[in-house]
RNA sequence: CGGGAUGUAGCGCAGCCCGGUAGCGCGCUUCGUUCGGGACGAAGAAGUCGCCGGUUCAAAUCCGGCCAUCCCGACCA
């Protein structure tokens, strides 16, 4: 592609709309345009990455025997009301009303069209396991849309659904599933982990994030050198260190005016935060639950949901506190507390002479003995990991690093098949709910992570795998008739060698174009400029590194050929 | 939805407090000079000042309402 021909409308200004540097740079390389909030335009350059990214799960999924599908975006309502999840997804799901007052949604997500695909056609345990996935735009109307094309509106996604006739078969296909993406994202030339995650109202038994590394991804991820890792508000948390072997000591009642916090309270009496027991009041449902955990630490409000199964999970209001549980905000404990149910975080198990409210102004408990003073529920792990906790299987410290999730895999089990009704028949002639698995990959998302991973001062960084293209040829004297006419050779020459050319031929200064080259971020630049071309040699500039070489007339394809198999290998290296 | 901010030419912004002529930089068009890291000069095109209403002789500017966008939070099957 001539650059004179091309809409890569690049911009010298930082847009004021945008924060971080993937945002900034898809605008400022002419990629991106926005239309409204979390709602953009992929331009040219951008769409050529999006193919790039597609071809390459297509090649991975056909591989391990997907087949790719196309379904609608329009849903109607009668399907949502199959699964339930009409009124269940909540203000997320993107709804509009036709002419004829019907009601429809935009689809975020497609469980409920594949099954009823699934319930209609896939009728015998021979024709299992099945694998779908189709490529397509999703709507989500997101509460906050955020830093361009990481959260939006609407956005490409791939996704992947799959039908079984048990447990074993699904799990074969997950783990193939899982196989694909580690190499789907390494084939993208990113550095991904693969974490546990959180399974939530989904259900299932078994989930993970792939998670690009990036300083600035939302989900902060928990690792161990020993290879687990997860989620933040998945990880598990093992044994904290507790005080077990102290004697049990006399329960005491002490004035502790106006402390309310855990700092106030354990400054004034003069003890570490560990010592204190936390007493958070939830309301779940109609129902409200207290909840103890450590002073030192911060609950886990997804664990709590998940343990409690419920979806509504809030804090109880100061109101509420006084009125359903006889307490006040900021000295309720648990000692006595019998109109609610009471849950202790796992860590407090063994604790000694700990410190509690009382349920009463200005007053706390010390010498506090959980299984001495107070009736627990239960216990169950309700706490936030942080960096430095131990790893649940090997138990030496963990490290945190921040993440974008590009993708996840599931296993739901029977949850959409039952909810509709979807069934096979079995050898025995039974009719048996699916086994479904899915599995999800953000393609714009995932080319927003890319350019999070790589990317310096003056602009983007493609990996060779999905840049837009292989090489720029830049043009330095476009109003010299040899340079030019040179330069146009070495364009066709490379084209017909198949090698995806941006040709900056435009009537523009030198360092004009080694900005936007720079800025649009292709691998490899081939630079030809006056003395150079006297001496029959044109530059070669490796954008990752800024390395710079010469190179002479008669070499410039093998050298660029080489060029461009060096960096596929530098990526395939980390394809397993 | 709570908190904060912004809306003036394609982009980035000033002007608003203290009402009266709409301005700067980039970009765009034309001409000339320049030509290896976002050149210089000259000429030019381009704006219902987010929208609606109010106050006033007069509103980008003051007042009210609405809309949109961005950031923080809640949220993210």
């Amino acid at each position: 592609m001539r650059f004179s021909q091309a809409f890569i409308p690049t911009l010298k200004e930082k847009p004021a709309e945008a924060e971080i540097p993937s945002h900034t740079l898809m605008i400022r390389s002419g990629m991106l345009r926005k239309l409204g909030s979390g709602i953009y335009s992929y331009l040219p350059l951008a769409k050529k990455v999006i193919n790039y990214i597609e071809t390459i799960v297509r090649e991975e999924l056909n591989a391990i025997g997907c087949q790719e599908i196309l379904m609608p975006v329009l849903h109607p309502r009668e399907l949502w009301e199959m699964s339930g999840r009409w009124n269940v997804y909540g203000p997320e799901l993107m709804r509009l009303t036709d002419r004829h007052d019907r009601e429809f949604a935009l689809g975020p997500t497609h469980e409920e069209v594949i099954t009823l695909i699934a319930k209609y056609d896939i009728k015998s345990y021979k024709q299992l396991p099945i694998n779908l996935y189709q490529i397509q735009t999703k709507f989500r109307d997101e509460i906050r849309p955020r830093f361009g094309v990481m959260r939006s509106r609407e956005f490409i996604m791939k996704d992947a659904y799959s039908f079984h006739k048990d447990k074993k078969s699904l799990k074969k296909t997950y783990d193939d599933m899982y196989k694909a993406y580690s190499r789907i994202f390494a084939r993208c030339g990113l550095k991904s982990v693969a974490v546990e995650a959180d399974v939530g109202a989904i259900g299932g038994s078994s989930s993970h994030e792939f998670m690009v590394l990036a300083e600035t991804g939302e989900s902060e991820v928990l690792h161990c050198k020993c290879g687990y890792a997860a989620n933040l508000e998945n990880a598990k948390i093992t044994a904290l260190d507790c005080n077990e072997h102290e004697e049990m000591k006399q329960l005491e009642k002490v004035s502790t005016p106006d402390r309310k916090s855990v700092e106030e309270v354990s400054a004034f009496l003069g003890v570490l935060p560990k010592k204190l027991i936390k007493t958070i009041v939830y309301k779940a449902g109609d129902n409200f639950v207290a909840i103890l955990i450590r002073g030192d630490r911060e609950i886990n409000p997804v664990k709590v949901a998940n343990f409690l199964q419920c979806v509504n999970l809030e804090f109880a209001t100061e109101d509420e506190i006084a009125e359903f549980t006889k307490s006040t905000a900021g000295f309720v404990g648990p000692v006595g507390k019998k109109n609610i149910k009471i849950y202790a975080d796992l860590n407090l198990k063994g604790t000694k002479n700990m410190i509690t409210g009382v349920d009463e102004k200005d007053y706390h408990y010390r010498n506090v003995n959980l299984e001495r003073d107070v009736h627990i529920d239960a216990w169950q792990d309700f706490i936030q990991a942080e960096n430095g906790d131990k790893c649940p299987r090997c138990g030496k410290a963990m490290s945190s690093f921040r993440g974008i999730e590009v993708g996840q895999i599931f296993q739901l089990g029977d949850k959409y098949s039952t909810a509709m009704e979807a069934t096979y028949d079995a050898e025995n002639g039974s009719a048996v709910p699916y086994q479904m698995g899915c599995y999800g990959i953000g393609i714009t998302r995932t080319m927003a992570a890319s350019i999070e991973q790589f990317h310096d001062k003056d602009g983007i960084i493609w990996p060779i795998s999905i840049s837009p293209y292989d090489v720029e040829l830049i043009n330095l004297s476009p109003s010299d008739e040899d340079i030019t006419e040179f330069c146009d050779n070495v364009y066709e020459l490379l084209q017909d060698e198949f090698i995806d050319v941006l040709y900056d031929d435009r009537d523009e200064k030198a360092g004009f174009k080694f900005k936007d080259a720079d800025l649009i971020g292709i691998p490899i630049h081939i630079i030809v400029g006056k003395k150079n071309f006297e001496n029959e040699m044109v530059e070669i500039k490796i954008r990752k590194t800024g390395e710079k070489t010469t190179c002479a007339f008669d070499d410039i394809l093998n050298k660029i050929s080489s060029l461009i198999d060096t960096l596929y290998e530098e990526i395939d290296k980390n394809v397993t």
